[in-house]
RNA sequence: GCGGCUGUAGCUCAGCUGGUAGUAGCGCCAGAUUGUGGUUCUGGAUGUCGAGGGUUCGAAUCCCUCCAGCCGCCCCA
């Protein structure tokens, strides 16, 4: 029998990876702090009908990628492929709305979504996004921008490039994709095979095209921004006034469209060149609206990101941005008395806030190898003369200088561990 | 879901037009040193050659199917 492999698409994360995951996390969430950003978590499991409705039933997400099945009582339940829907579900469940002020929250945990895997694109990824509900103001669109930037800072990251756009309100969009339509059948049959299909299912998409052939035609088709009407353009020229005032840089890309049906207004994406063919590192935008969808009779405006943790890990990687984890002191007792006393004294060290690994080879020979392949800054080694004397014997492993440490000075560590 | 490429030791790979796998590099283990690592030297272990089937006297090598990974398409984070 062949040994058990994880399922397709989904992985194992191993150190010293996952330490890399760990501080990707802790910087966001510190950036998450400093905006006044609350943590939310939401099932993993929802009823199908919450993302059917809330991502639309015509994306390619809901139609071909859900990982849905029955529960006992005939529930249709799916594994969340995002997490937006949920958000907006619990906050409308919960009652969020009847609390005062801008609602701003953030999750980190996994989707999933089954498509094809590749480099960048897995079927348990991992989000780390923010939402923030209850306001319309163009000033928190450029805030959740300057937000998600502060992230990619923090974790070290560099080379990326912001694009936005406005996509209009629903109505707008609506019209936008009449006159698109128009526009495309005259164009589309000089188009590349796929754009013709597009043309016909999904007119936005062939914005996104990527034929170089097609690029002119794609230039003369009408922009998104022409058909926005008044007040979406007033919002549009006051995120991009905010951004100015940020100092923030981006393009506006009139070809930027999501793939997602509630997306309104504003929306954006930032790319990196070192991802390959996935090369969104994240994306966002406005959302107004969706809460109706979901069947608030209140609205709840609000705009929100989601990070691809997965593409971002694998950048900061690759700039080598996240330093590796170290142990700062490997004991190396020499016997069965000297490991009864190193437990005893890891314990009392480890108090002090430093690492302490206890070995359980018997060598001195093997532990210090061992404490070297592992990077121990430090071994301290426990013998029959080091019990007897009460003095131990305190290794720099970088210089292989050794000196002779009481109990006290191992406890005051900054005198030695610099 | 579609197309292309790849799949030999823990990792990176060699193995020409079929003759039953490599003193390969790195790593791992042991010894040179029964209380001293990183350098060096010596020795050692490890493969159902991705899986299954077929052709053949004989298959890692050719054919088919499947699986996995990568790349691209679709789409997205």
């Amino acid at each position: 029998m062949n040994p058990l492999t994880s399922v397709k698409g989904m992985r194992d994360i191993l150190p010293p990876s996952s330490a890399v995951w760990n501080q990707v996390e802790a910087a966001a969430r510190r950036i998450f702090a400093r905006f006044n950003y609350r943590e939310i978590r939401t099932p993993i499991l929802e009823e199908t009908a919450l993302f059917a409705r809330g991502v639309g039933e015509e994306t390619d997400i809901v139609s071909k990628e859900m990982y849905t099945f029955e529960d006992r009582d005939g529930t249709s339940l799916t594994l969340r492929p995002e997490n937006t829907a949920s958000v907006l579900r619990a906050y409308i469940q919960q009652r969020l709305d009847q609390e005062p002020g801008v609602h701003k929250l953030y999750y980190i945990g996994p989707m999933f979504r089954r498509e094809r895997p590749q480099k960048g694109r897995y079927r348990q990824f991992y989000q780390i996004g923010a939402e923030a509900i209850g306001s319309d103001s163009p000033a928190i669109d450029a805030e959740v921008i300057q937000m998600v930037l502060a992230i990619l800072d923090e974790v070290g990251i560099a080379g990326y490039k912001l694009l936005i756009n406005s996509v209009g309100s629903k109505e707008s969009r609506a019209r936008y994709n009449e006159i698109l339509r128009e526009a495309l059948r005259e164009a589309a049959p000089q188009m590349c095979g796929d754009c013709r299909r597009r043309a016909e299912t999904n007119p936005l998409r062939v914005l996104d095209c990527k034929v170089p052939e097609d690029q002119p035609i794609i230039e003369k088709l009408p922009s998104i921004l022409d058909s926005l009407d008044e007040s979406d353009r007033e919002h549009f020229r006051r995120v991009r006034e905010f951004l100015d005032d940020l100092g923030i840089r981006y393009t506006v890309n009139p070809r930027l469209v999501r793939g997602l049906d509630y997306y309104a207004r504003t929306t954006f994406e930032v790319t990196h060149g070192a991802l390959g063919a996935q090369n969104a590192i994240l994306g966002g935008g406005r959302y107004d609206g969706l809460a109706e969808i979901l069947g608030s009779k209140v609205p709840a405006p609000g705009i929100g990101f989601s990070i691809g943790e997965d593409r971002l890990v694998m950048t900061a990687e690759e700039a080598q941005a996240m330093t590796p984890a170290v142990l700062d002191l490997y004991v190396a007792p020499m016997g069965e008395a000297a490991l009864r006393h190193a437990l005893v004294l890891a314990t009392e060290i480890r108090k002090t806030g430093i690492s302490v690994e206890v070995s359980t080879d018997r060598k001195l020979k093997r532990m210090l190898e061992i404490a070297n392949k592992t990077g121990a800054r430090y071994t301290l080694i426990i013998g029959d003369n080091e019990i007897a004397s009460q003095s131990y014997t305190l290794k720099n492993m970088a210089t292989g200088e050794q000196t002779s440490a009481t109990r006290q000075k191992l406890l005051e560590h900054t005198q030695w561990l610099k």
